[in-house]
DNA sequence: TCAATATTTCGATAAATCTAGAAATATAGG
DNA sequence: CCTATATTTCTAGATTTATCGAAATATTGA
């Protein structure tokens, strides 16, 4: 992942609303929740959480699939991998071994 | 660190030209750099380059010590381990493991 | 004190974002 | 076909952000 969509997907994440959803849906699993499941938990009008979903669909944070009526939306693990190993190799450097960076 | 701190963070490094700073000061290291100093390497006007510093400050990414005539800018490690932390914890929930989350 | 250096503050504009109601679209079921 | 459900698109206002030149504010050294 390159500089540019690693700052806009941070960017994403770094919206309070965005955040929750995301959140919502990892707990949710990789069977993810409808958009209108993410509404009812989480309070946001119909319209917000479109634009916000749209957002999060167009970085590769979710994917959305169209069930029937319902529209699924599922967390791309692999991404946020891939953002947090960014952030570790190149943001990291530095840090000396041992120190808080271990393995978890 | 909780939600709104979290992704007051996240919307600070999902910023191309405060990405860029982030990264730089990472690999000055401990010792950090000036403003000044940013500044040359980037290329980034001088005021615009302040205000992100500020912002940057503001949300605990980094420090900045003033040394007679030079400000210092220092990225806070801990600050990032505790995002990094905050991204695993929160949003991994349900990976199944030895999937793509095993510790580097 | 004066000039040079380092950085911030001010001010102003352009662009992007957030928000949410209302209307539109799509689809399933009766 | 009609209604209910699910979601998006449209629209528009309010807020925030990004940008950067010019002026202001230290601070050092001569």
């Amino acid at each position: 992942m390159d500089h540019e969509k690693v700052a806009a997907s941070l960017a994403e994440l770094g919206n309070s609303h965005r955040l929750s959803v995301f959140r919502f849906l990892v707990k949710a699993g990789h069977d993810g929740a409808s958009v209108g499941e993410i509404q009812k938990a989480l309070g946001i009008p119909a319209s917000t959480l479109s634009h916000h979903l749209a957002r999060m669909a167009k970085v590769g944070l979710i994917r959305q699939e169209k069930h029937t009526r319902t529209i699924v939306c599922i967390p791309e693990y692999e991404h946020l991998e891939n953002l947090i190993g960014f952030l570790r190799e190149e943001c990291c450097v530095g840090v000396q071994a041992g120190h808080a960076l271990e393995p978890l």
